[in-house]
Formats: C-alpha cells, sequence, structure tokens
RNA sequence: GGAGGGAUGGCUGAGAGGUCGAAAGCGCGCGACUCGAAAUCGUGUUCAGGGCAACCUGACGAGGGUUCGAAUCCCUCUCCCUCCGCCA
C-alpha cells in the first residue's frame, strides 16, 4: 500500500507505476474519493468543535432555564448531523482502504521498463561443467534412481505434488537442512519455523491479498490459506508493531513447505519438479531502516548467491523488469541456476526489496532515535533457495557418466556419509 | 465445544460519566555531574487527520447504542489468558 498523501501528490508518478507493472487500478477515482473524505472531514471537525464547545458550556447553565434547554436542543440536532457525516466517511474509508489494495509498488529508477525481454542479466558465476556424453535430464535421472514417486504422490494428492522416497527423500531433507545452518550460522539470521496456515489480514499484509487469492489453496472451513511462500507468516511476525532501532536491521530464516496452484502456466513444464503444487523452501526476510534497504537488498542477494557458490553450481542474477516483478515489489532479483540436462536456467531464488509497501500495510515500524517519530521500516526477502529447481540442478550437473549421483561436498555431512546416490 | 477473566501510550500498569490524551514506573531524547561511562539529579517524550503557524478534530481492541457529555454505562463482534471437555 502507498501512502495516500504520496499519491495525491504523484499521481503521474503511480500512474505510470501502475501502467508498467501491468496492473490495473483507478488512480482517478481513488485520489476523487479521498479529496470528498477530505472535505467532509473538515466540516465533521466544524461540527464537532461547536458541540464541543456547547457541551462545555451546559454546565454554566442553570437547569431548566431557557439558555439550558437551548444549548441541549442545539446539541442534539448537531449530533444527529455528526452521525450522518460519519456513517459517510467511514464507507469513504472503507472504499478508499479496498481499492488502495489494489495499487501496486512503485518500482525503483534502476529497473528497467518493459516485459520480460526487458530483464537485465547481471552477472554470471560458475562454469558450465562439460560432460563427456550427454547429460540426462532431471526427470530421467529421478525415474531411473527412484527419488521421487510422482505417481504415488499424484495418488496420494493429486498430480504435481511429488513424493520424495529414500535417497530422495534425504537428499531433500539434506539440502533444507543445509541451507538453513548456513543461513543461521554462517550468515547470522535468526532461525523461525512458522505456522503453514495464514489467515486473510496475514496474507494481506504482504500483498498476497487481494490479487492472488485464486493462486492459493484455501480452507474454508476457517478462512485460511496455506503458505504460498514462508515470507507471509514470517514478515507478519511483526504485523503492528514497534520495532527497536538498535535491534535492525532484523534477520530472519524459515524453511516452510509451499503450497501454490500453478492455474494456467502448464505448457510444457508439466513433468517433473519444474513447477509442482507443492514444494519447500528455505525463506530469507528482513526488517530494516528505510536508508538501508537497498544496502541490505545487495546483501541478501550475495547470502542467496552463497548457497549456489557453496554447492558450486553455476548461475546467472536477474534484474527483473517493472511488467516481470511482483505487484508489492519495488526492486526484484531473480537467481537462475544452470541446469545442463535441459541446457535452461531455472529461477531458484527471487529477492526483493518492498520499501514500505508491506510495512504500511502491517503497520509495522520503529521509534527513530534521531527525530524521536515512528518511521515505517522497510522489509525484504528472498529464497534462499527453493529445493525442487536446487534439486534438479544437483542432479543435473553431478551426474556420471553412469547415471549415479555424486553428492555435493557440502551437502555431505547431512547424507550421513553417502557420497554417490545409485 | 463449555465456564470464567482480560484488551489503555514504545513497554508495564492506574483510571470506574465532565477537571483524562490519560497517574506512576520502565524505556527513550536533552541537560547537569564525570577524563569518559555507570549510577544519580533535572527536564522532555502517544499517535493520526485538517490548516501545515497558532489552532481544530479524532483515537483507550472494532462496530453500534444511552447521554448535552463516555476510557468509564449497555449491546454485538474480534483477539488473548485461565480452567474443564475433546483430539493428538
Amino acid at each position: 500500500m502507498l501512502d495516500m498523501k504520496f499519491i495525491k501528490e504523484n499521481v503521474d508518478v503511480v500512474r505510470e507505476a501502475i501502467k508498467n507493472k501491468r496492473e490495473k487500478a483507478d488512480i482517478d477515482l481513488l485520489v476523487e474519493k479521498d479529496n470528498k473524505r477530505v472535505e467532509i472531514v473538515k466540516d465533521l471537525d466544524r461540527l464537532r468543535a461547536e458541540k464541543n464547545r456547547l457541551s462545555k458550556n451546559v454546565r454554566n447553565l442553570r437547569k431548566g432555564s431557557a439558555e439550558f434547554t437551548d444549548n441541549i436542543n442545539k446539541s442534539k440536532e448537531i449530533g444527529i448531523e455528526i452521525k450522518e457525516l460519519e456513517r459517510k466517511v467511514r464507507e469513504l474509508k472503507d472504499e478508499i482502504y479496498k481499492s488502495s489494495l489494489w495499487i501496486p509498488n512503485i518500482p525503483h529508477s534502476s529497473v528497467p521498463v518493459g516485459d520480460a525481454t526487458a530483464n537485465k542479466i547481471m552477472r554470471e558465476w560458475g562454469k558450465k561443467k562439460q560432460f563427456g556424453f550427454t547429460p540426462k535430464s532431471h526427470v530421467d535421472l529421478i525415474n531411473d534412481l527412484g527419488l521421487i514417486d510422482f505417481e504415488r504422490g499424484a495418488k496420494i494428492s493429486g498430480t504435481h505434488f511429488p513424493c520424495y522416497v529414500g535417497k530422495g527423500a534425504k537428499l531433500e531433507r539434506a539440502l533444507i537442512n543445509f541451507m538453513l545452518d548456513y543461513h543461521i550460522e554462517k550468515q547470522g539470521y535468526t532461525e523461525m519455523f512458522p505456522p503453514f496456515l495464514n489467515n486473510r489480514e496475514t496474507l494481506t499484509g504482504t500483498g498476497q491479498l487481494p490479487k492472488l487469492e485464486e493462486d492459493m489453496y484455501y480452507v474454508g472451513k476457517d478462512d485460511m490459506f496455506l503458505n504460498p511462500t514462508a515470507e507471509p507468516p514470517v514478515t507478519n511476525f511483526h504485523r503492528n508493531e514497534v520495532l527497536n532501532e538498535d535491534e535492525l536491521p532484523i534477520k530472519y530464516t524459515a524453511y516452510t513447505a509451499c503450497f501454490r496452484r500453478e492455474a494456467g502456466s502448464y505448457g510444457k513444464e508439466t513433468r517433473g519438479l519444474k513447477r509442482v503444487h507443492q514444494f519447500n523452501k528455505v525463506e530469507m526476510v528482513k526488517f530494516t531502516k528505510p536508508n538501508e534497504s537497498y544496502n541490505e537488498l545487495e546483501k541478501l542477494l550475495n547470502d542467496a548467491e552463497d548457497i549456489l557458490k557453496a554447492l558450486e553450481l553455476p548461475y546467472r542474477i536477474v534484474l527483473l523488469s517493472t511488467g516481470d516483478m511482483t505487484f508489492a515489489s519495488a526492486k526484484t532479483y531473480d537467481i537462475e541456476v544452470y541446469a545442463p540436462g535441459s541446457d535452461d536456467y531455472l529461477e531458484v531464488s527471487s529477492v526483493s526489496n518492498f520499501e514500505d509497501f508491506q510495512a504500511r500495510r502491517m503497520n509495522i515500524k520503529y521509534k527513530s532515535k534521531a527525530d524521536g517519530k515512528l518511521h515505517l521500516v522497510h522489509t525484504l526477502n528472498g529464497s534462499g533457495l527453493a529445493t525442487p529447481r536446487t534439486f534438479i540442478a544437483i542432479l543435473e550437473n553431478y551426474q556420471l557418466p553412469d547415471g549415479k549421483i555424486k553428492i555435493p561436498d557440502v551437502l555431505l555431512p547431512y547424507m550421513g556419509g553417502m557420497e554417490i546416490i545409485e
């Protein structure tokens, strides 16, 4: 959510952002409504002031006197008028609030304008491995080695709900634990293990709602949603709080299962692990002071990259264009890992600065020592990393000529001594 | 699911129809003391809207009601806590 004052003073900037982000929102109607609101509030304030004067004065009047009854009658009349205006203001505020939830965040000036083709590759890391043979796809490796049972996963739940088995399950768990430990021990994040079900307020706070309601799994009986990423529960941890400036930046990391309908996004990614309804992800979330958030964004990106470096997987950093980034983000980097089996780059992480967009929705502030006032914090998050495509990258990059998989060195302690998956 | 208790400023916690935006303590800011710090003393410190200065208005979980006047009385809802039951 944007500040209404800012919107009114920068209508063109907001309009441009809506256009560049391919969103639809009637900014003119919103501004008109808020102007109307202000007009009514002015009338209301005037009436209230008058009524307060009368109420104070009534005690100086002799009970039963003409002035006394006159005062009370006038006060009652004004009271009726006030109630009517209050009702109007409440309605308007409600409409304004609901509309403003559909105004996207404004992209940072460093973000390229355009659709996905305007995305900018910032840098690449690592060397693509040269195989002396034709590398297999992860689907074949998974099936040949029996790491994931897609058919039985579909039997249990439905298609695109993979069921990891045996060494596959172990590798998945190793990956999660390795990433968590890395963020906690090497990068100073505080571990969190949040609930997987989120209420509406939580998902509105981080901006998934109202826009993405159809993309989430909904538990109607309790009006809750399975979390699509750890971002909502972890960021909302501090909803409606005033944070201590000395504690900023606050850094959390959390593993959660993530649930997404992925409606209408099939095509050629119907097989394997590239796009699934339930997957595992380790997420990092930061709360920072406003002037530090872009510096923290770069650090967050580096923290995510460190995981791929430790796993020795080649990747590249992509700066997303205005049309490709999410509703709430001001600037987003994607990290794409190289998968030789399909000779393709796969998105494994998305690292974003939301500035104060989410904080305003969630009402998260800190008290500044500089001016003694409350200010909204900036929130950031990044995956570190999503496991399915990391899993793919490990299999495809670490496959041996005989179809076995060599375990990356950093995962060895988590694999109970297993060095080769066969 | 049943029975009680509660929701007040950054935090803890008083207040029980007008003198309450709200005692006190903590925290924080500023000043004094100090080589410096701690401690101590003094002093300041809620948030939001409108003019954007004086000032006006609103907010004591949310909404509604009673009253000239509500943090304070009544109703509805939400959330939290305790006990019992149920499930694990």
